[in-house]
RNA sequence: GCGGACGUGGCGGAACUGGUAGACGCAAGGGACUUAAAAUCCCUCGCCCGAAAGGGAGUGUGGGUUCGAUUCCCACCGUCCGCACCA
């Protein structure tokens, strides 16, 4: 027997190789099996990968190795989200083209995946930033256009006036650019707009049947959605500039319209900017109001402020009452209808405004008696499930039933020539703005021409590709300021007209990258059939931090392709998974935080300390999510030049369940190590034994052994298909440990070595999708042919499952006082029997008479005294 | 403020549908092997009382339902996450 360590420096290079070579991982569209397809979230090439990303695929490729053993038809590719901001700033910082940047990011991000021993189908390959990739995304655009999926309108973006530039949100650092370090503007520029709106109810009404997303994903959603069932209100103006004789309203809770006291409007609104107009007071109002509203601090803090116009609103359902209308900072034009009537019995922020301009509070609605009209508030009172007071013709009405009454009523009544009243459904989610002023991105194919505005640049003169003559000493968009690029004829006339120079939002780019998978050379963004036989992705696994804008955008995107006729299905991903961060404890020294690679610990546990290479002390600090700012990070590289990827693999598997975090530790991953060692000198023990006949009979030694092996391929099964990693991996230390002690025993009978036999091909083949490389080795020294990659999947003998006899626990009123071994078939009432017998049992009962005996089958038996 | 999740040994965590709480790993302690160390192997390992046998309480806190509760219900405490002047 050799006692070699197995060495994965050695080991994982050649078994890369060999399934080159075989082209294992290499998926045929026309393969007649069951297909499976499992995506993880494809990286932005920022440079090198990270623990994260380890993690993730770590994750998918298990999936993926057990979906293809069991005889799927697996397709798990790869690709990169290549376009965005940091190519730019690296542009910028590094007079280094984004072109070259990011291709050389892609080249060395490539490399550790590979390293890294994925099962990638690596022939579909694609990159976003690719020509051959977003010519097809243009082309959706443009069909989309066509189905009218597509608008153009007029949006606020965050201008910075030093760069001359737009910013992002996360560009915004309290209200400043982050580079120019001046006020951020809000601007008004007319932007491409994706209408997703379209799609809000069945966006929101199809999170039901996507049983395999997280309730908590789904819930983001929703709530992001934020779908809302009102009433539009009209009330007649007094006093107001000419041309507004009314102001129509929004309200969720229409029930509670006897209990205005005012009528509040956007500074947006209208009306607001039209009284202003004579209105110097107002005016600044307004534009203080503007100002409040940009950063997220502000609004925290933001006082609820109101300017009254002067102005009357008549109450709907009694002439007789009137109430101030004010411009108010909190009421936002975007929703709704840009004006509320306030409640302010009923809801916080009227409550606090109505507070401040001594404004009557009146309740309306009563929870009990106790709530007496009279009685002040201190504080709004939603009382949902109360009963109308105060209210006319609602008095005594519950909430639902007042909300209906007031609607019918309003329906009813007519001013003008339409009804004062209108139910509405409102929903808080806003069409998708894609035009970003930037370089590196998917130019959006339009010409605008004087004549004919807008224009689609024709197919055949698809791609529109980024020019790469382009400098970044300039602020602002480099394809704005090309001498060149933007100069073409308009496509209808022929006359000088000018690209749209805006390239599209990279959200964009990867809401649609998992279809383009399933043909990825296809010279049309995808062929139907295939995309059809594909899609939905069976499991999508990526970051919690993607629960709503790329899920919700995929999701449209899906039902856009749909509507263009590029696929039937409407929903990307069936199953979804999202899994947790890898964190690391934080180190300081002399105030700087310092990289893990850098510092010696001492000691263990509570009494550990730690000092830097040159000696200054350490200071240990919180465990945090690893990032290049706090230092935190270890490089995959150096665990796997280190350990092996097997290693590394395993450790990201092990212990912590995969959507919490994960902490990163050294005694961890040498942990991991520590059984990738003995799982290779077991299975040389294993491999000493010559393969055996399957005997007759079988020892107790032999039979326990395969009941360990069988009950673990069952257990790996069912938690793998859940998901449950860690799980799966303390089922297969329990098999390792059994088998290692089975291993070590002194006589073997034939029965036994055939078990050994049995049980150590089985592990391997069990710990192959986690640690591939090692298993490949294994499988090798143990003498078998081909590829364990290739290898079917182990199959549980169901005799093996369940035994002949069975342990019950006896319990004395809930407490656990003995147990008793008893045969499977035998009946509650033979098991009673042989309880009441027990000393323990009646020593238990301490002289009481025993009054009931609870036996469930196959669980429990509990003696009630 | 609204919504959601979670709370189990020194640590990460396990526990099927209400049925033996603490699987498995890490850390720790003891031993074997070794000139020594590393590696490896064996043993112990939640708390309290007890030499042991055994016993007691125990899954954030307090109550409830049940023969039986980590699991279900109510209240509270704590931690984390999401959304937010959304009418």
């Amino acid at each position: 027997m050799t006692t070699e360590r197995y060495d994965a420096r050695n080991a994982e290079p050649k078994w890369q190789k060999a399934w080159d070579e075989a082209a294992t991982f290499t998926t045929k569209n026309d393969d007649p099996r069951p297909k499976y397809y499992v995506l993880e979230m494809f990286p932005y090439p920022s440079g090198r990968i990270h623990m994260g990303h380890v993690r993730n695929y770590a994750m998918g490729d298990v999936v993926a190795r057990v979906k293809r053993a069991k005889g799927f038809n697996v397709l798990h590719p790869m690709g990169w989200d290549a376009f965005g901001l940091p190519a730019e700033n690296a542009a910028m910082e590094r007079k280094v083209h984004p072109r070259e940047w990011t291709y050389s990011n892609i080249a060395t991000m490539r490399g550790q995946l590979k390293s890294m021993g994925l099962s990638l189908d690596w022939s579909r390959e694609i990159a976003t930033c690719d020509p051959s990739y977003y010519r097809h995304q243009q082309k959706l655009f443009l069909d989309f256009l066509k189905v009218g999926l597509v608008d153009r309108k007029k949006s606020k973006v965050n201008w910075d006036p030093v760069d001359n530039t737009v910013l992002a949100n996360e560009q915004v650092i309290d209200g400043h650019g982050w580079r120019s370090g001046a006020p951020v503007e809000i601007r008004e520029l007319t932007q491409w707009f994706l209408k997703i709106t379209d799609f809000s109810e069945d966006l929101l009404t199809a999170l039901d049947g996507l049983d395999r997303w997280p309730d908590k994903v789904r819930l983001m959603q929703k709530n992001w959605i934020g779908k809302s069932e009102g009433l539009l209100v009209r009330f007649v103006l007094e006093g107001a500039p000419d041309g507004f004789s009314e102001v129509e309203v929004y309200t969720t809770r229409p029930d509670t319209l006897f209990g205005a006291s005012f009528v509040a409007v956007a500074p947006d609104h209208p009306i607001a900017q039209d009284v202003a107009k004579s209105d110097k007071k107002l005016t600044a109002f307004i534009e203080e109001a503007r100002k409040t509203g940009t950063s997220a601090a502000a609004i925290e803090t933001a006082e609820k402020h109101g300017y009254d116009t002067g102005i009357s609103a008549v109450h709907p359902l009694d002439p007789s009452r009137k109430v101030p209308v004010f411009v108010a900072n909190f009421i936002l034009m975007d929703y709704g209808t840009g004006a509320i009537f306030g409640c302010p019995a009923h809801d916080q922020r009227d409550f606090e405004f109505a507070t401040k301009y001594h404004l009557p509070i009146t309740r309306v609605v009563a929870n009990g008696p106790e709530d007496h009209p009279q009685v002040p508030l201190l504080e709004a009172d939603s009382a949902e499930d109360g009963t109308l007071v105060n209210s006319d013709f609602l008095n005594g009405l519950s909430v639902p039933e007042a909300k209906n009454a007031v609607a019918k009523k309003l329906e009813a009544k007519n001013l003008g020539n339409r009804p004062v009243g209108k139910r509405q459904v409102n929903y808080r989610l806003r069409d998708w703005g894609i035009s970003r002023q930037r370089y590196w991105g998917c130019p959006i194919p339009i010409i605008h021409c004087e004549e004919h505005g807008a224009v689609p640049v024709p197919d055949d003169q698809l791609p529109v590709t980024l020019p790469d003559d382009i400098t970044f000493d300039r602020p602002g968009n480099p394809l704005d300021h090309h001498p060149t690029w933007k100069n073409v004829p308009c496509p209808i006339c022929g006359k000088p007209a000018r690209r749209e120079t805006d390239t599209m939002d990279t959200f964009v780019d990867s809401s649609w990258y998992f279809a383009r998978f399933t043909a990825p050379d296809a010279d049309v963004p995808t062929i139907r059939n295939v995309a059809d036989h594909w899609m939905p992705v069976d499991q999508y696994i990526g970051g919690i931090e993607h629960a709503i804008l790329h899920l919700l955008y995929s999701r449209f995107f899906t039902r856009a392709m749909n509507k263009a006729g590029y696929t039937s299905v409407s929903e990307p991903f069936a199953g979804l998974f999202t899994q947790g961060m890898v964190v690391h404890e934080t180190y300081k020294a002399n105030g700087e935080w310092v990289s893990p690679a850098d510092i010696v610990m001492t000691g263990e546990g509570a009494s550990r300390s730690a000092a830097t290479k040159s000696g200054a002390i350490v200071e240990i600090g919180s465990i945090e999510k690893m990032s290049k700012s706090k230092k935190n990070v270890v490089d995959p590289d150096d665990i796997i030049a280190h350990y092996g990827a097997d290693t590394a693999r395993w450790f990201m598997l092990s212990d912590s369940p995969p959507e919490r975090d994960v902490i990163w530790t050294e005694s961890g991953v040498e942990g991991a190590n520590r059984f990738v060692q003995r799982l290779w000198r077991i299975v040389q023990g294993v491999a000493d034994i010559a393969p055996q006949p399957k005997p007759e009979t079988f020892s107790d030694a032999a039979t326990a052994l395969r009941r360990t092996t069988h009950q673990t391929i069952a257990a790996v099964d069912e938690n793998v298909e859940g998901l449950r990693f860690n799980v799966a991996v303390a089922k297969l230390y329990e098999l390792s440990n059994a088998l290692a002690t089975q291993l070590a025993a002194k006589d073997k009978d034939a029965s036994l070595l055939f078990a050994l036999r049995e049980s150590g091909e089985t592990l391997v083949q069990l710990v192959a999708p986690m640690t591939p490389h090692l298993a490949e080795e294994c499988w090798h020294a143990l003498g078998k042919t081909g590829l364990v990659a290739e290898a079917e999947w182990p199959k549980a003998e169901g005799s093996l499952l369940v035994s002949d006899t069975i342990t019950l626990p006896v319990q004395v009123n809930g407490k656990k006082r003995d147990e008793i071994t008893v045969a499977v078939t035998a009946t509650p009432a033979e098991i009673e029997t042989i309880v009441r017998k027990l000393d323990s049992i009646v020593r238990a009962s301490d002289g009481k008479p025993v009054k009931k005996v609870i036996v469930v089958p196959q669980r429990i038996v509990n003696v009630v005294v």
